[in-house]
DNA sequence: CTGAAAGCGCTTACAG
DNA sequence: CTGAAAGCGCTTACAG
């Protein structure tokens, strides 16, 4: 592999010049800038990054850090967070945290190392007092989870306004035995949207059930369990808000080969608003997330922070989240 | 951020027996190796990798390019690769190229900067030719696609008898009028599955309809279009063997909007055996793909590259695959 | 068991 | 407009 050392003798010029025209410095003779791109054209030579990095103290990678990738909403906010980076000339580095601590906080040593310039955090794991030391080392932001606590920029959703809209949806469908599969208190995400569920049950007068309510889920399979534990009861629900669309189509999916018909014997609200969604039948009436828009911006503010040096604050940005309405309620 | 000098200065040691520790070496005196260790953890000293990698050229990143991450095969076989690669230590970097050759080429550029010790191609939008000049920078395999002019690594499934059994299938429940919606011929891959797709019907006796081929396609909404072309024919197909599920999920949905009833009417095979194929109404006949297996394959053996330095020669890892029989056939 | 020195391949003040 | 020199932070022969 050609270095710039060989470049600089090829030509007769020193190594500075070379460099100079590599980084398109003005001041460099035409001509000679003419000679420098036919010599490293004819050696086939291309800077080393690593040399660069080291010298420049930057590396042009972004880590993501998120907790599954095979869920299909990852997928599309990891799709949009690379084109942008890719427009900005940044890699991406995807980190699955598998929901793992200790997995998420090894990944956050990645700029420690300084193998990124700067992580989006798209799950969260940790407490932020365990991820505070971190942003010490460059920027650290969060889209789609946050934490209130902590003091980092956050594009989000308003998760307690989903969680009422769903909630209402149901009640305006005449529904007062609702179950709510909501993820773990853990996450904040989680405890907004259950909020949202509670201030919708509370105007309505209705009262929450400690019985319908069941605790961190996330696929297809835990769409299952739910129902046959629903299914289990005396006094059954008629409707469920799902924590996400696949764990809806997981109950959907088991509550049709139990012959309960979906919506008349159970009402079914998802979230996410994946294609999924609406190509299972019948589709699931669930909230739309701009996991799109998460993502674009996300990337947006991360690529200005890292370019102008921009200093970690606490700010929320906050998405608009809408009900969309299919044959599942 | 402290480096291996002030960890020395602190000590009183040299930078060379620092680096010893950092680097598990034996021969350090056991008092000054936990000397070091205390002042290490005193400093919060962390190894900076653009150095390391400067000095030890490698960086411990594998780049994986897949063509489309919204896709969840892709998802689930980048699953499986980060798997292995975070147990073995090594970053993944994710490339989308988008289905632009440019982009892929440009990727490529990853392993001669330096950026990456290796490369799995999980897609293949340029030839062998405009690939192989990349391959002396260091290691390229293939995982799911291929291209058998290439002198390189491949860890794929056969796909011409994947072909050849979903076609089979829709023969032995009596259909003649069989469409295929099949991929672009650029691709061997699709070429091969279309190879069986033509091997089985002729086995049959059952000749091919030039209007029943339909040409490349990936998602949801290829599906829909690709019923409505198949629904404004005189002489409708009787059967469709679409080339992937969501291309499936995509004519069957349209099928059901039109009343076409699912298999009666029409009946959809499609391809990779995805979570969805089992939760769309009729579940999808499909052909499975051993993702995971394929995923993980591809990744040990590029460690196994990387690591012993092995030679890049042909070879051809051919995995299982496999009819799963559901309600749309 | 330990350290001084060289060098990985760049870029950037500095001097001219 | 150009180049010599220093240095980014490590690791690895080499010598002891």
């Amino acid at each position: 592999m050609a270095t710039i050392k060989e470049v600089a003798a090829k030509t007769g010029l020193s190594p500075t010049t070379v460099s100079r025209v590599i980084n398109n410095h003005p001041y460099v003779d035409p001509k000679k800038r003419k000679l420098v791109l036919t010599a490293m054209e004819e050696l086939g030579y291309v800077p080393n990054s690593s040399a660069r990095r080291l010298r420049g103290q930057r590396t042009n990678t972004i880590a993501v850090i998120i907790s599954r990738i095979v869920n299909p909403f990852f997928g599309h906010l990891v799709d949009a967070m690379e084109k942008i980076a890719a427009e900005r000339g940044y890699q991406l580095i995807l980190c699955d945290s598998r929901l793992e601590k200790e997995r998420e906080l090894q990944q956050l040593e990645l700029l420690k190392t300084k193998q990124v310039d700067g992580i989006i955090l798209a799950s969260l794991q940790n407490r932020w007092k365990d991820i505070e030391p971190y942003t010490r080392f460059g920027p650290i932001i969060s889209c789609n989870e946050y934490d209130s606590a902590a003091d980092m920029p956050m594009i989000v959703c308003d998760q307690e306004y989903g969680g009422y809209i769903g909630t209402k949806h149901l009640i305006d469908r005449g529904h007062k035995n609702i179950a709510y599969a909501g993820g773990t208190d853990r996450i904040e995400l989680t405890r907004d949207r259950f909020a949202g569920f509670k201030r919708a049950m509370m105007e309505a007068g209705i009262p929450i059930v400690d019985d319908y309510l069941f605790p961190s889920f996330y696929g297809i399979e835990d769409g299952k369990n739910i129902f046959h534990r629903m299914y289990a009861m005396e006094n059954r629900p008629t409707a469920i808000f799902a924590g996400g669309d696949e764990v809806a189509a997981g109950v959907i999916q088991e509550a049709k080969r139990f012959h309960c018909r979906v919506p008349d014997d159970l009402a079914v609200v998802g979230f996410d608003n994946q294609p999924l969604a609406d190509l299972i039948d019948p589709g699931i009436t669930t909230i739309d997330q701009p996991t799109k828009l998460m993502g674009t911006r996300a990337m947006e503010m991360m690529v200005d922070m890292i370019r102008h040096n921009r200093e970690v604050t606490y700010k929320k940005e906050l998405l608009p989240l809408q009900l969309i309405i299919r044959e599942s309620t």
